[in-house]
DNA sequence: GTATACCGTAATGCATGCATAGGTTCGCGT
DNA sequence: ACGCGAACCTATGCATGCATTACGGTATAC
């Protein structure tokens, strides 16, 4: 079982370091040099290297010429760019989805994650309800032809991540949008294209403003 | 004369590599081992490698395991990938920069691209036109606050690059975008947000479909 | 003539070496 | 005690070394 997949230490390193950022156990504003991080992943700075280049352009972190590599706080504004972002994307994507008149078979891993969303909302379970709701974001994404967008919003989530999770607490529970997310389903199945682009934006740009306050209400500058 | 920006050996390569792919030097197919480059480029192989991984984040290159980097060829799905992501953001820049009620000063680029591109296409000087109208959209772009937004355009811009200048002289005369852009300019310049939005839109749909028809007929399938 | 197996070649993935240049700290002078 | 400077230390940027392994070509067998 050596080769396989054939993994490589850079895909190793950047793998195992985009797992710590988004779970927080490398919070924003830390800071380490390579040979550190080099030694904590048990291989030399070489793979360790190339693994931040691409954490770097996958806009994760920062890599500062003499003092090593910084993970990326995150801003109220970073995260309004994001979602302006995500608002014209996304709805796009479902559309393009809506209009491929996709079989429910296709559209099993959606429902699924629906399902679990409402169980979730019922029992209170925050936790258990941001997984399902990335799972719909990434399984939409997932449906979607046009891999460019798929990569370029996938992104986008990652990099917001940390925020989500943190807020989620800080939100009046999110059946709102559950709803919301129960609707475009609907409509992605009944080939509405137009209307699943509305209601999706309409989704979008209500999260945004929700998510934006909140970060303006607790002072929340950086995270 | 030394340091200043402190252009590393990886900056060089990185940009003098994407401009050879951008200029049609390096063909899309074209394939090198890395050792080759290295040479060519009159460094060792370790920032070459660096810059090849940029590159392939970027979307211009593939590195293939024992083959080399290899230029990648833009087909037909691709152009409608980009142009669908296009499609929805650049729009949305417009709008958000209609929104900020810019002052004429600021605007004086993109007033000074569209004259460009008006006196191009009297003079019916492709060249100078296709340049106008890569600059009219880049600093639509750098006027915008929004540094995500841009940084995904202008990869995408690069990445269609070459696949514009050859259509270029397949297609008709650019009359009807050399008005748009003026059009553009002039509700940007009013501040009148959906217009802009609506017109911008209109013109990426109609520059997405006179380009794939142009691939279609010309039978173009990967440039 | 075609298919197969073997071998040589060469590219990669990674480790390591090394010079340079920032940053830091410690000590000195005021 | 505080500010300034010099020496040290260390991270980086890059070069090089090295084992592994895929690829191509050739020779052989059918």
């Amino acid at each position: 079982m050596k080769q396989g997949a054939t993994v490589t230490r850079v895909d190793d390193a950047y793998e195992r370091l985009k797992d710590e950022i988004l779970q927080n156990r490398m919070p924003p504003g830390f800071q380490a040099p390579e040979p550190e991080i080099a030694l904590r992943l048990g291989m030399s700075r070489t793979p360790v290297r190339e693994a931040l280049i691409r954490l770097e352009a996958s806009g994760l972190i920062e890599l500062i010429p003499r003092r090593g590599a910084r993970v990326l706080p995150v801003s109220p504004t970073d995260m309004r760019e994001i979602y302006e972002i995500l608002t014209a994307l996304e709805p796009e994507a479902a559309a393009g989805l809506a209009r491929s008149r996709p079989t429910a078979e296709m559209l099993a891993g959606l429902a699924e994650a629906t399902d679990e969303m409402e169980a979730a909302l019922e029992r209170n379970d925050l936790e258990a309800w941001a997984v399902a709701d990335d799972a719909y974001h990434r399984r939409l994404l997932a449906l979607n032809e046009n891999r460019r967008l798929s990569a370029i919003v996938g992104s986008l989530f990652d990099q917001a991540h940390r925020v989500r999770m943190i807020t989620l607490r800080l939100r009046a529970p999110p059946t709102e949008s559950t709803r919301e997310h129960r609707e475009i389903l609907h409509h992605i199945q009944a080939g509405n294209v137009e209307v699943t682009r509305t209601v999706f934006r309409h989704h979008r740009e209500r999260a945004a403003r929700e998510l934006l306050s909140i970060l303006e209400n607790y002072r929340l500058p950086g995270l």
